[in-house]
DNA sequence: GTGATTAGTTACTTTTAAGTACCTAGTTGC
DNA sequence: GCAACTAGGTACTTAAAAGTAACTAATCAC
């Protein structure tokens, strides 16, 4: 009944949401240089992270804590002083997150060892070199 | 100097771009099913995906499958009859891919198996819904 | 010779995401 | 008492992605 690595194609559209989910997790401009940044540092405030990134507009850099902190990868911690002080770091799912990131890092680096004619293109390198490079 | 898992956080800026390429590969509507039918039927042709996947576009099924095709994930093979046949199967990239990806869903199991409370939600859920519930 | 078939392509519209700029709070230093 | 600091929020604009609909080519069955 097709069933190869323990999973039933009738029960894929079930199944597949929590791994599309994880996916759009990592999606998007930035994510995976955040995630990046957290675990180099362990912590980081919103501000060290804004000043890692000086392209990023703190909308996005908001809206990707947000939605990190939501799926549980992320802990927010507010001190409630004047000025407000809010660190992130990895809950245990981002410990996990991270160590899959580890593995798609390794597979992609694989890949372009193994087919240096074929390397996966960023698509916003164009983006990264324009507003990084200077700095 | 902030090694972690091998890699140093001065050459994050050109590592980034291999592991960026391969989440991207994954993103945007439809990616992950594509693969994920392909694999339970191992060589599909482009009208037998579409009937797979009734609310998905030509255009965007061309995107997809061309993206997949250029990342050396599928193979496009053509026969050159009238009308034409176009067969998709996956390259060792698309198996490693595959294996990655049955990775990624372990760890969303496990997640949404520890934490209920806590899934990752399903941004296409609606989508889907709307369009493939009445199957 | 008309319609069905396959695997798309093209032009146009709509939706979604991202970028930009300005605003906030309450305390400290000057 | 005015500016600066931190961690954002909000409104508006722009760019990218996706959806929609119509079109193509060559052959076969009728």
């Amino acid at each position: 009944m097709q069933l190869m690595g323990g999973f039933d194609i009738r029960e894929y559209s079930a199944m597949r949401c929590p791994m599309h989910g994880l996916v759009s997790l990592l999606t998007g401009p930035w994510t995976t240089y955040i995630l990046w940044l957290i675990r180099t540092h362990s912590t980081l405030r919103f501000g060290q992270l804004k000043k890692q990134m000086p392209a990023i507009s703190a909308k996005v850099l908001t809206e990707r804590l947000r939605m990190l902190e939501s799926a549980g990868i992320l802990l927010r911690e507010q001190e409630a002083t004047i000025p407000p002080k809010v660190s992130y770091s990895f809950t245990q799912r981002g410990h996990d997150l991270v160590a899959l990131l580890d593995e798609i890092n390794a597979l992609a680096l694989r890949w372009s060892l193994s087919d240096p004619d074929n390397p996966l293109v960023c698509n916003d390198d164009a983006d990264a070199d324009d507003t990084e490079g200077g700095n």
